[in-house]
RNA sequence: GGGCCUGUAGCUCAGCUUGGAUAGAGUGCUGGACUUCUAAUCCAGUGGUCAAGGGAUCGAAGCCCUUCGGGCCCGCCA
């Protein structure tokens, strides 16, 4: 039983009602109430049908409701007219309340048949492994993370790929600066090899380009050699590049993220996908050779009212969209499966994480889906665009790929002061290149401090062993759901010292609220008894969390339909306010009776176990204590 | 010049897809509640011509049009 059943009885009922008399057939809105006073479910068919039946709202919702008073209910209790014209109806919460609390006790409460076990492939992260990761990344992948559990949840059979671009011109930075540039490839004691990469190699180098043309022209040189993949500097390039992948991971994981497969562009390079894609498109007139004009002897793809993008350049080799096509169609599953695959690791959850390979002696798997989804942040929207374009013409269905694209992370002026940077009061655009960032292990380890010692402070009994871990818990949540709370279209303007901010609408909040409802359970002493009576759930509170409990699989449905994760933020967040009410005002283990302190046991063990799946989905933690 | 996004309380944002009841949170500020199931909490107060103008509608923060402010993108770079 959930609030979804609920609002089909009275979809059903309203509907029965309106055919038998001879209303016209509307689609009407069957909802949660607004206000207390409006009861539970509220329905807007006296506004749809007032014109067509030429009478007031309130008028055919008063005889809609004498019509219903008539009829057999089971969750409803109540239905009336009120003056707006709103028909409402309150829940029969006898029934309602053990019924939701029954429900929620299942494994899978809150799982939702959308998917229906069709393959789903999303890919986010992708960060180019030259740099440790900032949080301008962070919500990249935490986005991308969440919509996939999101998307589980939802049963889709979801694969999770992180996109390696190692033969791009980032990489080459780096390496240009080891074996020309003079630097170590050892990072300093102290500091790992990717914010070595980022925050000095990479940074450097680059402004050595504008005085050093030599320099610039080896460049080029290394970049070509990291595409051929034969030469002693490829080989060097693979190792380093996954020097820093391995790094760029540790930070992932301990953001609670997994992937199962790593895709590295050197191979999708060195695989034939780009002239098989190439060939397609030409056979499909997707792309022709210009013949005159300023992009003469290139192949272009035509775009409404957009400029020409060139695929391939007058000296034969492909752009920086191109190279996405053949990508993207092997994503879709379109074209062969050139790749074999082999473990990369094992992590920390037990899934394995995989990684394409040429070498025809690994393993055949899997890793395309009937649908793919791909976070990146707006500014790549005009390439995605026409990659979307391109791929609906491919599987000649429209939303098989799909862009998840997201506003970008911008640094406070105050913050920006801290990398002594005076922006005259703006917030800035992070560069990796310019050095303009805050990295995630940095942000990570401060917030992991302050909560260290807030855990320490309240918790003076625990070793530090569990501090440390409760106040990593506490540390990810904050930024998980700082990163995910707000829309997507949203630009975040990240500010150091806000993001310590643990109260309130945060991550944190929402962990309190489960650590508290933990408490309740143990001190109890005993286990929920849910043969209880447990209509004795009389109070609002108590009635309001049942409900907030209850709508568990509508929420999921909205995330996964919109591809919009901070649905299951504000659900989280929606729950702990409930919750926290609750507690203030009811109590549990001094209630009047036995009984009624053994119902309340049942309530908050209900809400410990939606909170705790909810939580699940945002990959926050849901700690013990705090 | 073209394209995409955005503008709601001092600040940060929900609500807009699918129009409907008195526009909601957090934070800030003011005041209150810990010998109590953890105060990372709760309660009360404060705070809004929903950027501006027009249109269609019985009805607009929401839909359409125009204008203005802010951000991003538009290379034979990646």
């Amino acid at each position: 039983m959930t609030l979804r059943l609920l609002f089909n009885e009275i979809r059903v009922g309203v509907k029965q009602i309106c055919d038998r008399l001879g209303y016209p057939e509307t689609e009407f809105d069957v909802s949660e109430a607004s206000r207390p006073e409006f009861g539970d479910v509220s329905c807007n068919i006296g506004f749809l049908l007032a014109k067509a039946l030429k009478k007031r709202p309130f008028d055919i919702a008063q005889t809609l409701a004498e019509e219903y008073k008539k009829k057999s209910k089971k969750y409803v209790l109540e239905v009336f007219a009120h003056d707006s014209g709103y028909l409402n109806f309150t829940a029969n919460y006898s029934l309602f309340i053990p019924e939701v609390i029954h429900a929620s006790l299942l494994l899978d409460y809150g799982k939702i048949d959308l998917g229906k076990n069709s393959r789903m492939v999303v890919e986010h992260t992708s960060v180019n492994p030259n740099k440790a990761l900032h949080v301008g990344h962070v919500r990249n992948i935490i986005i991308g993370d969440t919509i996939a559990r999101i998307l589980h949840k939802a049963s889709y059979d979801v694969s999770v790929l992180n996109y390696v671009d190692d033969s791009g011109l980032q990489v080459a930075d780096i390496i240009v600066g080891f074996k020309y540039g003079g630097f170590s490839d050892k990072a300093p004691e102290g500091q790992k090899f990717d914010h070595y990469c980022g925050d000095v190699v990479y940074v450097k180098i680059t402004e050595r380009y504008e005085t050093d043309k030599h320099l610039a022209e080896l460049r080029s040189q290394v970049l070509k050699e990291l595409e051929e993949g034969t030469s002693e500097i490829a080989k060097f390039g693979d190792e380093i590049t996954r020097r820093v992948l391995d790094e760029q991971l540790k930070t992932c994981w301990r953001l609670g993220v997994t992937y199962d497969c790593l895709n590295f562009e050197s191979q999708i390079v060195r695989s034939n996908l780009w002239s098989t894609a190439f060939e397609k498109m030409k056979s499909m007139g997707i792309t022709e050779l210009e013949k005159e004009g300023k992009n003469v002897g290139c192949w272009v793809i035509k775009a409404e009212s957009e400029e020409d993008k060139v695929l391939v350049r007058s000296n034969g080799t492909a752009t920086y969209v191109a190279k996405d096509i053949p990508y993207a169609a092997w994503k879709l599953g379109i074209l062969e499966d050139p790749f074999y695959y082999k473990h990369y690791a094992v992590q920390k959850t037990g899934r394995v994480l995989w990684q394409t390979t040429l070498d025809n002696k690994e393993t055949k798997l899997n890793f395309r889906g009937d649908m793919v989804i791909t976070v990146i942040d707006s500014r790549q929207s005009r390439l995605q665009k026409i990659i979307t374009k391109i791929m609906s013409d491919f599987k000649s269905k429209p939303d098989a790929y799909r862009h998840l694209g997201y506003e970008s992370v911008t640094l406070s002026p105050e913050t920006a002061k801290t990398l002594d940077l005076d922006t005259g009061g703006k917030s800035v655009q992070m560069s990796g290149r310019k050095g303009i960032y805050v990295s995630a292990d940095y942000v990570l380890d401060v917030l992991g401090s302050r909560t260290f010692e807030e855990a320490k402070k309240r918790n003076p009994e625990l070793d530090e062993l569990n501090l440390v871990k409760i106040s990593e818990q506490v540390a990810i949540g904050a930024l998980r759901y700082a990163m995910i709370k707000q829309d997507l279209d949203k630009i975040i303007t990240f500010d150091l010292t806000e993001s310590l901010s643990l109260e309130g609408d945060t991550g944190p909040y929402i962990q309190y609220a489960y650590a508290r409802s933990l408490r309740i359970l143990e001190k109890a002493g005993r286990e929920p008894n849910f043969k209880i009576h447990l209509d004795q759930l009389e109070t609002v509170y108590e009635k309001n969390l049942v409900k907030v409990i209850a709508s568990f699989d509508l929420q999921v449905e909205d995330a996964a339909k919109n591809l919009s994760p901070k649905v299951v933020a504000k659900y989280c967040y929606q729950l702990a306010v409930t919750f926290n009410a609750f507690y203030e005002h009811v109590k549990v283990l001094s209630a009047e009776s036995e009984s009624l302190t053994d119902a309340r046991i049942c309530l908050v063990y209900s809400f410990k176990e939606t909170l705790g799946k909810a939580l699940q989905l945002l990959g926050i933690a849901a700690p013990e204590r705090m």
